[in-house]
DNA sequence: GCCTTGTATGACACTCAATGCCATGTTGAC
DNA sequence: GTCAACATGGCATTGAGTGTCATACAAGGC
């Protein structure tokens, strides 16, 4: 029971700052890596192109080199290897928002922080692209997704509180604020890959954020 | 092929307004009828008291009398047979929301529809309460339940637009708005299944849609 | 009455996702 | 070299979900 790996660790994302005060890879976690990616890879391009259901599990651990076993030892389901893809978005969203000035309007720093992941699918261009049709295409996907980005509100909410000294148990505004900024977020994502590029996606988060900034602005909402 | 009923017949959802102009129900479907409430109840039964994934089809089927065929031809997933429980919701509120007064502002207007499914799990009260806190606990159930809303919200979308006669292909406004007005019912949902029905649903719809007002009822989100 | 047609069901077989278990191979520390 | 830790593959098993077929039952038509 110790021994299992199990999926949880999610060696499918990168390091990140978290525990392990920054030790070398060692050569093991490397050839983890190594294979994540390859799965990751086999699985992204079998899927994008004969749909999700269309393809096993077998089908993708073969291509990848490895057996049906192994991919559940590094993924855990399906889904995953996918919505993994996506993996440390939440925390990048989380972290940049502790990073914006305590001063800035909550409208401000909120859009810098979902900028983050948005930028980084803008300059990962079409590789991106696919998998966020793929998911929004895929029903089984997008509602993991969905459970994904719900976790990211809660994280957010508690960073939005914690940075307002607000107390998340009593108050609405932090997880509804949090939750406005994901929609922007889906908003954005969803126009993007709709239009297939079509329209800047640094416009598109100003113009989103346009929207809802007078709620998250409003002084109103967070005394009651 | 033509045979088969199809579990998108949707048999646990009620009559609704929408084709079959209002004919007498036949024999054969208050029975189907039937047999789709006993299976609700037997997994709902089952499933809040021994959890999710503790209890097999098999059993569900079982106990309501039938065969897991069956139940299958009444539900596409065992997951459907809960989130099928708040099935008719999303149509519930963009009903209401088209039975509002044009000229009412579109905080009032969202808001008096989302109340309508939050009204009702209110007045169900226990039975509401524990399948909310079975989807809210489980993964599972929690993603299917945040795909379901996805459908709503575009469909509140829709609706929003040609109430305010936007257009949804360009505007971000009516996709945002509906977003923020289920951010709320979320809201609401999550802290009323929290607390144990302590506060009172009504003041904690209100206090949440007084959250995101400010950006429903901006005049600056509808042009641009 | 009988016959036909449509629909609901159950039984069976099958695919595939997901997990547990065990045997084997590889790596690295001592 | 030995030993422990870990990664892998193979195998068996559970359970979700689907296709297929045979049966049963209801509603007419004659």
């Amino acid at each position: 029971m110790t021994a299992t790996p199990s999926p949880d660790s999610r060696p499918g994302s990168r390091p990140e700052a978290r525990r392990e005060p920054r030790r070398a890879t060692t050569l093991a976690e490397r050839k983890r890596q190594l294979v994540a990616d390859e799965l990751t890879e086999a699985a992204l391009q079998a899927l994008a192109q004969k749909g999700f259901d269309a393809v096993t599990v077998d089908e993708i651990a073969t291509a990848a080199g490895v057996s049906k076993r192994t991919f559940f030892r590094y993924f855990a389901s399906k889904e995953d290897v996918v919505v993994q893809f996506l993996a440390g978005m939440g925390a990048d969203i989380r972290d940049a928002l502790a990073a914006r000035p305590a001063a800035e309007r909550p409208s401000q720093a909120l859009r810098h922080a979902v900028w983050v992941p948005l930028g980084q699918c803008a300059d990962h261009g079409e590789r991106a692209l696919r998998v966020v049709r793929l998911i929004l295409r895929t029903p089984a996907l997008h509602a993991r997704f969905l459970e994904r980005q719900a976790a990211w509100r809660d994280d957010l909410a508690a960073e939005l509180a914690h940075r307002l000294g607000l107390d998340a148990g009593t108050e609405l505004y932090p997880r509804l604020a949090a939750a406005m900024a994901l929609d922007a977020f889906d908003a954005v994502l969803h126009r993007w890959s709709a239009d297939g590029c079509a329209e800047d996606p640094a416009a598109l988060t100003d113009r989103a954020f346009a929207v809802v900034a007078p709620a998250l602005d409003a002084r109103a909402g967070r005394d009651a």
